[in-house]
DNA sequence: CAAAAAATCGGACGCTTGTCCAGAACTTTT
DNA sequence: AAAAGTTCTGGACAAGCGTCCGATTTTTTG
């Protein structure tokens, strides 16, 4: 009875797949434009000549562009949250927690060009419209999850004001993050020597 | 000889100060949209709309966008920054500047209506758009300002970091600022308290 | 009180924007 | 290989934007 129905749902299910692996891979050229350019500045031209697609395309895949910007930031966060929290696992002992943790923040600002830039100007954008909240609010719950688990991970208590700590860090990140864009930015080292110093203080 | 120029320098020097003095009440109409609808979504007629200006005046008295709302930026922050200023000033000892910091903290949060939102949009903004880059470091740098005097009042030696410090501190205030627009708002005097112990650990 | 200057208005301009769609090109199914 | 379904294209569209400017009103000047 439920013969065809199952290859019937099987075929959507590759469908579906195929369909959400074409949007990571839109997503993944929006963002070239997204961060270069930032939220106010990004029409959808922009993102569709960047990218080599046609602008009918972006439509095809997304409702509009907030949800395409929605997509894309979600997307890349997760990435974010997904790779710091194993870089956390792998980490055995005080030390190591904190130089883990120091160490993804570094990259963040080194290695991933700033893309960070673009959540802020989403989680800022937020603010003004509320099509933003719910994603906004969704990451900044995992980012304090990240220092939950750091904490966690030094068996340490979890502290109630957890997202004031949360707070600190985000506010240092961002502070260094804009100033590694100015005139002079400092080394590796030195960004990674100013986390480990702050996280000591905290962790 | 100059008996005439004397006249006409006092009569410019009159223009002039009309003029600041009307660019001055069309920014603070200004800011009542701005600080509505945010840097991305304010139009100039969105500006003229609520402030019963026309579109031309604004174009009269400003360059273009960038110029009013820089201006109107520059302005109100200012503002802030001078009476934060006083108040540390008129506090004596260590507990009352404590009090006064935290006190001016909170009123910006809950008597500015929340308009630092408009200054975290523009620094944003400066990330992507070098226009607003002057501006963003002048006004981040009056605010470090406003750190160093408060250890200044303290008779403490100012550290070498204090500008990572300011950080945290801005980034607890962007937090609960965000966190005060959401669905549970805080009394006000729990938010002077979080900012008392916050204060307290590190001045 | 004329004449000159400054202030103000509102519409017109050209451009960019997000959105939509008819049809072409390509894939999959029968 | 025909049919059905999916993916993609490029242009059309109205709406909204910043900017500009000639005409009008108000203020200042001699």
């Amino acid at each position: 009875m439920n013969e065809l129905p199952a290859k019937l749902r099987q075929r959507n299910a590759r469908k579906r797949a195929k369909r959400e692996e074409k949007k990571l891979q839109i997503a993944s050229s929006a963002l070239e434009a997204l961060k270069e350019l930032g939220y106010a500045n990004t029409s959808l031209r922009d993102i569709a000549a960047k990218s080599d697609l046609s602008l009918g395309m972006l439509h095809y895949y997304f409702e509009d562009r907030s949800d395409l910007i929605i997509f894309c930031v979600r997307t890349y966060k997760d990435e974010f949250v997904r790779r710091f929290s194993e870089a956390l696992d792998r980490a055995e002992g005080r030390e190591q927690v904190i130089a883990a943790f120091s160490g993804e923040l570094v990259a963040a600002i080194v290695d991933d060009e700033m893309i960070h830039k673009l959540w802020y100007d989403i989680r800022n954008q937020a603010m003004f419209d509320d099509t933003f909240r719910p994603v906004a609010d969704e990451i900044e719950a995992m980012l304090i999850g990240i220092v939950r688990k750091a904490y966690r991970r030094l068996d340490r208590e979890i502290p109630d004001d957890i997202d004031l700590l949360y707070a600190m860090l985000d506010g240092v990140f961002r502070y260094l993050m804009q100033r590694q864009m100015g005139p002079d930015p400092v080394s590796r080292e030195q960004l990674r020597r100013i986390f480990e110093r702050i996280l000591s203080q905290f962790l």
